[in-house]
DNA sequence: GCTCGTCAAGGACCT
DNA sequence: AGGTCCTTGACGAGC
């Protein structure tokens, strides 16, 4: 009997002036001309944007809610070159710990998925490097907060660059110069353009990282593939880590603009996955990528709950019963 | 108190 | 080779 338990991304639609991603652009912080004004500024900004996540984490629990994905829109500004001498963590220590300790004392399942611009597997080196700048972003973000940053950050294999195979064995040549802390704090996600679940697994297997698979994606760009015969593969890969497997489900918007996510996820497509996968893992964490963000995730509830063959366990975790 | 353009990034895709 | 789109929420200018 597998139990499953949903999550949701960044932000909540319930909470007022809750924001974890008010941000600084580079331009605005350059209208500033006093320097220590400015990081000032940031810094207000930044820890704005750490209690906020913080409030997010104390209406997940009213809600008993304990999966969730933090934004890694912080801090901002925090990895730009121009700031390579701003020391945001000492500036945010404080704000870091007590996140970390509430997110620990209430069992909750906390993690990253920075945006695509992380790319591993770029032959050029300067993205490359920037690319794992960002990642060290996160991991001192999540060593901050005191908590292990295994398995905790969500990326995707990268680009194409008009050789699909070099470029996919390129990421594992490149794997072997990332720092060993940030490459155990990595899952790999198949993408909705590029690398498919197979693809994405023959790295994971290689390189013993766990699979995030993201059905959505999948629909989107499967090579004829049925996840299904690749299920097993993905739960194995899952078999050295503390945390549950973890997966992505969101619903297309529209015929037309398939890859797109809708405002809420489709009941019916949560259910199919869950009959199939019912048995596989002791535990698989769902992360609702929907529009309406929490919404979403409490539609999603109020609807398994009427179904027959479902028991909630929490008000956001559940398991099938035949 | 609205709407709309802008910001920031790398890559896909089209001309 | 160059331009446009994609994605994201926030922000700021202008009404």
């Amino acid at each position: 009997m597998t139990v499953y338990r949903l999550g949701y991304v960044a932000m909540s639609l319930n909470l007022q002036n809750a924001s974890p991603s008010q941000t600084m652009t580079l331009k605005s912080f350059k209208n500033i001309n006093d320097w220590e004004a400015a990081v000032r500024k940031l810094e207000r900004i930044a820890k704005s944007n750490i209690q906020n996540c913080l409030r997010l984490l104390k209406h997940n629990k009213a809600h008993e809610v304990d999966f969730f994905r933090l934004s890694s829109r912080l801090v901002p500004l925090a990895t730009h070159e121009d700031l390579a001498k701003w020391d945001y963590i000492a500036a945010l220590k404080e704000s870091l710990i007590e996140l970390g300790r509430f997110s620990e004392a209430n069992g909750m399942r906390v993690d990253f998925h920075p945006d695509h611009f992380v790319v591993l597997n770029s032959p050029d080196k300067e993205i490359f490097q920037v690319s794992l700048d960002v990642l060290k972003y996160h991991y001192l973000l999540l060593r901050y907060m005191g908590l292990s940053p295994d398995h905790r950050c969500v990326i995707h294999l990268g680009g194409r660059y008009a050789d699909k195979e070099q470029s996919l064995e390129r990421f594992i040549d490149h794997w072997s110069v990332v720092p060993k802390g940030i490459q155990k704090m990595l899952i790999i996600e198949n993408d909705d353009t590029s690398y498919t679940l197979g693809n994405c697994l023959y790295v994971c297997e290689k390189l013993n990282i766990p699979q995030v698979f993201d059905i959505h994606h999948h629909l989107a760009n499967h090579d004829g593939e049925s996840w299904e015969d690749h299920w097993p593969r993905v739960v194995n890969s899952w078999s050295h880590s503390p945390l549950p497997v973890k997966m992505h489900i969101s619903s297309p918007k529209s015929e037309k603009e398939f890859k797109a996510h809708a405002d809420y996820v489709d009941v019916d497509l949560l259910l199919d996955f869950v009959k199939k996968t019912n048995g596989s893992a002791r535990q698989i964490d769902c992360m609702i990528e929907a529009k309406k963000k929490d919404n979403a995730l409490f539609k999603l509830t109020n609807e398994l709950k009427k179904h027959p063959n479902i028991e909630m366990i929490t008000q956001s975790s559940f398991k099938w019963k035949d």
